[in-house]
DNA sequence: TTGAAAGCGCTAACAG
DNA sequence: CTGTTAGCGCTTTCAA
């Protein structure tokens, strides 16, 4: 296993390292039967210029580090695709980082980083999404952003300065809301979302401004915040269908709790849409995979990525960039929404299915 | 965004760099007013060793290099969960390469990996899951793993001795045959996979064998591999419901195949399983949320991503392993599989349904 | 067109 | 307990 170095390569040419760092490089002409002396070398022995080394003096590895919460919820895997696809051009490659929401493996893997000098860090999920961030961790933040370039993605860190790409959530709720309101419905929930993430509240704040701006009031009972997980959505549709006064349509905070508000309304025997419309947020695959296809803001993750990566760069190379770089998110119809009932046929549903 | 070095910090204690060295090696006792001295400067500087040039001394990089097909199919960020999680305990860090199924990426990466002395390399999908793989194809990996360990996960390489860590999917298929075949089930078909890859023959000889073993006949024209999309199980179920002579239960090279296929089933008026049973292979996440829910061969991804992370581990610690580690699958019975209509029945249904 | 030598940041003998 | 020094593999002046 032992490695073959340039000066192993200098000595079997007869030529100084110099020289074989200059064909390695073209930095400067070489003599053409030199030249060819040693490249036969470098394919014989298969060598490789150790990177290391290179990077000793250049300062750069080429290299940017990811830090994500979870590989195993699709969103992210496209994001990262995304970022893969533009960084093919500057010829980047990626530390991966699954920090399982841990806060401390956050700062683990940026200590890691920092040590390994990667040139840049794209950071998504976790601490960022935080309406409370603990002052030490956005420190940490600001301390390393100091000496790596580094963008986050679909958060933000409170009175800090920091790079940002994200979609705008708030307009792509506005979307989602109208979209229901025009469908006729008058009688609307939330589902889903950790209160304490800016995600959650982004969202949020859109719901009550789009249901006022129609006129339509907003029901507190009918806002029911809990995580992100399918678990979640089943859970939260099970407690608006145990009311006796329910709504004729739900937001939810993301697809997995749209899918699994979907499920549970199923099972009750409801029909999605026409009991029920139902609508997400993100656009993962799944959400195309699911009876009735589910209506959903696109996130359009992979663009996201591709356009984090495309502003990492510019901060890399110096290039000045915007605090924040906002992406518009699209609206998806698919099946799971539809007109709202009539008043008569939904007044005799509610007598019906809750006597 | 300059970095600072052990010589700053030794300046600045007013000690050598080699008494900075050992309070961050904790190699050599260090006097205690010293050691806190520098413990302060370190802390104030946020200073952290550069690991390059630390791995140029000691030979070890503490990354993973990992080549896969696809993050997007969820398949991969599961084994590639298993392998992080393992990884934990021997602090390693993983550089991820998504080659999209090109080979000449493949190479690219291969490369990469070789240049920045990656400790280690995972490699799964492409072209090491080809029944003819090109011989210089075969001949680069073989020169790679004579520098790097590398552990091939869920494929193989022809005349060639490189580690392998891979679910037995010929055993696999038994199982899902078998289930069908205890359910009943005397008319099976098969769905999908390129007939150039491994794991399709694998799965088709399996599938062969168990009709042969059970008596039953071995039907050409009910075997339709074609890829591993969604889209070709649709395909395929598609040419099978054509024929006026059917199965009464399919087995799928993979999960994406036979969601497509249920779709597709239920599209045309049957019900999934009574009319139609069908088994994927692998247990993705989506073969939980698809209705009917998936009966299907579970490779357990992680355990697999695990698996391959420990043999790799005991490669570079120069311990001896065994040239192919095998995992057995299991059978996850869900609701997509049931017993076989009784011949009257099933022979009234083709009746009706091809009249 | 080529070689000698300094140095990138760190570790590890080897002397004190 | 601590300092000096020689590399690790490569690039880059500076001379020749």
């Amino acid at each position: 296993m032992k490695q073959v170095t340039i000066y192993d390569i200098a000595k079997e040419a007869k030529v100084s390292v110099a020289t074989v760092s200059r064909v390695l490089n073209g930095t400067a002409p070489v003599k053409i039967s030199t030249r060819a002396k040693i490249e036969a070398l470098i394919q014989k022995h298969q060598f490789q210029p150790n990177a290391m080394a290179r990077s000793l003096l250049s300062k750069e590895t080429g290299i940017i580090g990811v830090i994500l919460p979870d590989l195993t919820n699709p969103f992210f895997p496209e994001v990262f695709a995304g970022a893969e696809k533009e960084a093919q051009e500057s010829g980047h490659t990626f530390l991966l980082c699954n920090t399982m929401g841990d806060y401390a493996k956050e700062s683990e893997y940026l200590n890691i980083m920092q040590e390994k000098r990667v040139d840049g860090i794209l950071f998504i999920g976790g601490r960022i999404n935080l309406k409370e961030c603990e002052p030490d961790l956005v420190q940490e933040m600001v301390e390393h952003a100091k000496k790596i370039p580094m963008v986050l993605i679909n958060g933000n860190l409170r009175d800090t300065e920091l790079t940002r790409v994200a979609t705008d959530e708030y307009a792509g709720t506005m979307l989602a809301m109208r979209h229901l309101i025009e469908l006729g419905h008058k009688r609307i929930g939330f589902i889903g979302g950790e209160s304490h993430m800016t995600t959650t509240s982004n969202k949020l704040r859109a719901f009550r401004k789009s249901l006022r701006d129609a006129g339509l009031p907003v029901r507190e009972d009918w806002i029911l915040p809990d995580s992100f997980s399918m678990e979640s959505g089943k859970q939260q549709m099970e407690n608006l269908l145990e009311k006796k006064d329910r709504p004729t349509a739900v937001c939810c905070v993301n697809d997995f709790t749209a899918i699994g508000a979907i499920k549970t309304a199923i099972e009750h025997g409801l029909k999605v849409p026409d009991d029920m419309s139902i609508v997400g947020f993100d656009d993962i695959p799944l959400a195309h995979h699911v009876i009735p296809e589910l209506t959903t803001v696109s996130q359009q993750a992979s663009e996201l990525g591709r356009t984090a990566m495309k502003v990492l760069r510019q901060l890399i190379n110096k290039g000045k960039v915007k605090k924040l770089t906002s992406l518009e998110p699209q609206l998806a119809v698919r099946q799971s929404t539809a007109p709202a009932m009539m008043p008569s046929y939904s007044e005799s549903f509610r007598e019906i299915s809750s006597g």
